[in-house]
RNA sequence: GCACAGGUGGGUGAGUGGUUAAAGCCAACAGACUGUAAAUCUGUCCCUCUCAGGAGGUACGGAGGUUCGAAUCCUCCCCUGUGCACCA
């Protein structure tokens, strides 16, 4: 256990792919010292349990936990029970509600099941901040709010520019970059991971060790990864997010459609290839010795098979490279059931259909679709909004790259099932 | 509590009694082009019904009111921000 690598080492596989590290200099030194004890770093990294589908800008952090894993440290993977309830205002304008105490219970847990993909069960500490927390009582409290000012909170940029433009700051959001900074006395954590965008709450973690009399912990931030559209950052409300709850082919597929620029960001972040191994195909790229396309597929086979089985994603490029650069279907499609009118001319009405299939969003959503040449039963554009449709069969219907197999029924109908 | 300033469609933000679901921009969606990428161009972007030509219903924080007619005027309420709130 106590067989460390040698401190350079460590510290360059630790520094591959991070942001910033507060600061490197006392990082050599905790790692001096742990490999002269024998005794690991504890390295924290603290989650709201407020989103119960991980995606794969999670994974970013999750990797660089399992590095200190792989080093031998100490990962505690701490739930933020207690500060879940009151709300992280980090890249938020406006205030967030509040969890209750039955939906932070449920998320926690769904939270451990996802992360051990990545980390390894039997080397995580998981902890809750309610331990320390649920006892604190209110001269506890009002004593860690003694220890910081409010112009100090006000440094965030956050805070600063929603006081500046006269938007509401809430006091429980202030005091959450402090509950932050309190799980790090309570842990005595000597190093902290997480977001570039959690690097004010992180520092406040250092500020309260000091003000308790500890050691203070180093910080180690790692980059935002940005969803789909390569601009903001990979969120599930902004839709943006690839889960690692997708099926392979939803994932692939996704991972197909950034940009050629991006792919190298989720190179460098998401998968484990050596940073000199992505400079290598970057020239290639460049200079048209490699296909973007090709090296793109890679990832996205890649990035499935660390999700699903090697086999599935295999099979999802298939189907992928089926649909859309041979304009076929895949073999594995969604396949749905759905309740059918007709008008009184017999006719299917095909844009409440798609509206039932979860093609459209609404009926005006799916004429309007209809219109501009993006729908095909079958394979065959369809462009009215009432068409005489064969249903006696399950059909194929293709919205923009959504498709899906739809098994109809018409209503009123006899045919059950 | 008092005073003042605000609350418009996913976001931003015009609009201050009357052609119009409500400018522009962004995002989003679809089509073309491609490597289903990006970029670019075109179109769409509240809901429902439709014999596809149209028809109806909602909508500018909430509830009432004035008016032939209101996002625009009035009243009350809710929410946000700022100032005042010991000496005054």
């Amino acid at each position: 256990m106590a067989n460390f690598l040698p401190v350079d080492e460590q510290l360059a596989y630790i520094k591959k792919g991070a942001a910033e590290i507060v600061k490197e200099s006392e990082l050599r030194s905790k790692l001096d010292r742990s490999l002269a004890s024998g005794k690991p770093l504890r390295v924290k990294a603290g989650f709201d349990p407020t989103a119960p589908d991980l995606h794969l800008g999670h994974t970013v952090l999750l990797r660089k936990l399992k590095h200190f894993q792989d080093l031998g440290h100490t990962v505690i993977f701490l739930i933020g029970d207690f500060t879940g309830m009151v709300g992280d205002p980090t890249g938020r304008s406006a205030t967030r509600p509040p969890l209750t105490r039955d939906q932070i219970v449920i998320n926690a847990e769904t939270y451990k099941a996802q992360v051990f993909k990545i980390l390894s069960a039997d080397k995580t500490v998981v902890d809750f901040n309610s331990r320390w927390f649920s006892k604190f009582s209110a001269e506890d409290f009002i004593r860690l709010t003694a220890k910081y000012t409010v112009s100090q909170l006000l440094e965030r940029e956050d805070f600063h520019k929603r006081f500046r433009e006269e938007k509401p700051i809430a006091m429980h959001e202030l005091i959450y970059p402090l509950a932050q900074g309190y799980d790090s006395v309570a842990l005595e954590a000597d190093v902290e991971l997480g977001g570039t965008d959690q690097k004010f709450n992180l520092l406040v973690g250092r500020e309260l060790q000091r003000a308790y009399g500890q050691e203070s912990q180093v910080v180690l931030t790692m980059p935002i990864l940005e969803g789909l559209d390569g601009v903001n950052k990979m969120s599930k409300s902004l839709g943006n997010a690839i889960g690692i709850h997708e099926p392979p082919l939803e994932m692939y597929g996704k991972v197909m459609s950034i940009s050629d620029e991006m792919m190298w960001r989720y190179y460098e972040l998401l998968t484990d290839v050596k940073a000199d191994q992505i400079a290598a195909m970057k020239a290639d790229a460049a200079s048209g010795k490699a296909h973007p396309m090709a090296l793109k597929k890679d990832l996205a086979r890649g990035i499935a098979a660390d999700f699903h089985s090697s086999d599935e994603a295999t099979l999802a490029a298939d189907d992928w490279a089926k649909q859309f650069q041979k304009g076929g279907v895949p073999d594995d499609l969604e396949e749905i059931f759905v309740d059918v009118e007709l008008n009184s001319a017999g006719h299917v009405r095909l844009a409440k259909l798609l509206e039932r299939a979860g093609l459209a969003e609404s009926v005006g959503d799916a004429t309007r679709k209809l219109k501009q040449n993006a729908v095909r039963v079958n394979g065959a554009i369809i462009a009215e909004p009432v068409a005489p449709l064969d249903l006696a069969h399950p059909i194929t219907i293709q919205v923009g790259r959504k498709i899906k197999k739809v098994r109809a029924k018409i209503r009123g109908g006899s045919s059950l099932d």
